[in-house]
DNA sequence: ATTTAATATTGACCGTGGTCAATTTTTGAT
DNA sequence: ATCAAAAATTGACCACGGTCAATATTAAAT
């Protein structure tokens, strides 16, 4: 078994991200569709499902990029040691997570890897961000009584759970900031 | 303005519910087509999405009045002190959020109310989840320093974690009840 | 009983994601 | 250079959710 992969390939792949960012650009996630994708790469629409199993294989391709970045520039920072300066230094993270609702529902859809053997862009981010708090929180002033780790995975789900309540008409009274600020005093102070 | 709705609204809105219902119970959420609805309901397509605004609709429907009875039968029981015993009473609960993929995502989806003056079926189940989860936690023994709505806000998150890891094959060596067990015994554990 | 206005139903039609047999292009062997 | 097998591309086609102008039914007024 043989498989050759055709220079072409990789061009026309190039071309259909090329042209889904720009789509996207124009007018968001949310509205981008196939069809305008494969006019804009001058390909037919058949080629698009070639290259990518369906829309969302696409868009997480998209959004994990651009999620990873914002993980890298949270993570360039110097090493936060309180609950705002981890929040603050999260917040490019958190905007762009919330930036669009549609952004949102996906990355919850593939924040966890279906298959061992192929983790997907968005859940190696959910894995990365792990990473970065657990790191922090290694060096901050957090409880101790509680493995890190678990603590970090705690930080993630009071994150998703103000994200959540954010796109919440009934519950806007709050700011995202603040919520989270309330959550993750809770969950990381240290036993009085 | 009058409004005055007629007899076989009612009919054919019952109809639509109980043909849906069968569908269901037959191949499961995912699988549910509007074609195969209406056709065991013996109305047209249209008449269809006269009664519900989409199909989202319809299955919030049917989901939030499952989960509401799941609720139901989790508040029936004798309130709950511990943590094995709270993620026991639960059980019929989370059990039926994790039936499906399908049921997973979209509960996600809706749980937060999009417009105030319109909460949807599944958005008051997550009211009720956490009032329910509240009302335990004002009579268990649980850490003290932090307001009980805080605690079933909490308690909310990491079922929801927990649930989304379920669905994860990265991290499919703990199980479900495990993991949240590992949440909640740090998350409500009285300070030592 | 008729009329009329409000309300409900219909089904042909559309938009968009996704499929696949047929065709074209590339690669490697001779 | 020629040819055969593998790989990539194409676009007509399908599935399914959703729309809407036309039609049918109901309820209330006379």
């Amino acid at each position: 078994m043989q498989k050759t992969i055709q220079q072409r390939t990789l061009k026309t792949r190039a071309k259909l991200l090329q042209a889904a960012a720009d789509v996207v650009q124009k007018n968001g996630y949310q509205a981008l569709r196939v069809e305008e994708v494969v006019q804009a790469a001058g390909v037919a629409k058949g080629t698009f499902f070639a290259h990518f199993h369906d829309k969302d294989a696409l868009m997480e391709i998209l959004i994990g990029e651009k999620l990873d970045a914002c993980l890298d520039q949270a993570q360039a920072a110097e090493p936060p040691k309180t609950v705002p300066k981890i929040i603050e230094a999260l917040a490019p993270v958190h905007e762009f997570m919330m930036s669009e609702r549609y952004v949102f529902d996906l990355l919850i859809r593939y924040s966890g890897a279906a298959a061992i053997s192929e983790i997907g862009p968005i859940a190696y981010c959910f894995e990365k961000y792990f990473r970065i708090v657990m790191m922090w929180l290694d060096q901050a002033e957090v409880r101790q009584d509680v493995p890190t780790d678990l603590l970090a995975e705690g930080v993630q789900a009071f994150a998703i759970q103000a994200m959540s309540l954010k796109f919440c008409a009934l519950h806007s009274a709050t700011t995202f900031t603040d919520r989270l600020e309330t959550y993750l005093r809770a969950w990381l102070s240290p036993a009085a």
